[in-house]
DNA sequence: GGTTATTAGTTATCATGATAACTATAGAGG
DNA sequence: CCTCTATAGTTATCATGATAACTAATAACC
């Protein structure tokens, strides 16, 4: 909209490059409100669902630690905290005592969470395809 | 990182192009966090800036009402009151009455504003083609 | 010209991200 | 063993986004 004047008073980079990087923030961020919106119509939102995404696709386990969990997901500790505590209380996910570190827990997916992780991950792959398919 | 699983799994959309739009929000969100920091260095925010900006962009006016504002910049009514308040406070933008709207005031940039974008510009894109330098 | 709808701005409340600073436990080094 | 450091989790506080509901003023319509 506004680029082209000062990009070429400041003379800085170049200005096709500029639009470039501001229109993909746009489309990222259209998407984003798409997925938040899909996900707010099942109670979630994009963090929660990441947790139970990284849970079910560990190899090997079927519960993390939080600390696991968050050298996996980009995010502070709080906000993972008080996400999980959410996910726990809303019976997705449970809490259970790590026998080797009595600071930790092992978080683990419900039954009712895997059933939640299945019915959502269509629609999830639906909404990014059709984005994608609109995109000029 | 998990999606060929999942998208193969449910047969919803092509792999290539969902591993493209999470590439794609990913990228934007690590620019956004750049500028983010480089904004906060110069205690602004990026609504802070894109205000200024709109302002000092707007053909033959030399300021605007939040109404106009609003409709220029994609963000709420309240966030948008908020933010100018606090722009007002810190000096970068003066506040006259409309004549022709007693509901209305006309926003305008100070010559702090006017400074304070100038002093910014060259950073902003200086970032953002450093950060589309380095994409792979 | 008086009612009704719209618009400009504001307030209250909530959601979701961050950092800083705390407690409690584990682990390392002497 | 006893400190000292690092790690797991928690709490408090703040920043920045949103919606809903409000006031006051304008505009539209008989």
């Amino acid at each position: 909209m506004m680029i082209d004047g000062y990009v070429s008073q400041t003379g800085v980079g170049d200005v096709d490059t500029v639009a470039r990087a501001l229109s993909m923030m746009r489309e990222a961020s259209q998407l984003e409100r798409l997925l938040d919106a899909y996900f707010s119509s099942h109670n979630l939102s994009q963090l929660k669902f990441h947790i139970l995404i990284v849970i079910d696709r560990e190899p090997d386990k079927d519960s993390l630690r939080q600390s696991e969990i968050n050298q996996r997901l980009d995010v502070s500790k709080p906000v993972l905290h008080r996400t999980v505590t959410s996910l726990l209380k809303s019976g997705l996910l449970v809490c259970r005592d790590d026998p080797e570190d009595s600071r930790a827990h092992r978080l683990a997916l419900t039954d009712e969470g895997k059933t939640m992780l299945a019915a959502i991950l269509p629609g999830y792959f639906k909404t990014i395809s059709g984005f994608m398919r609109e995109q000029p």
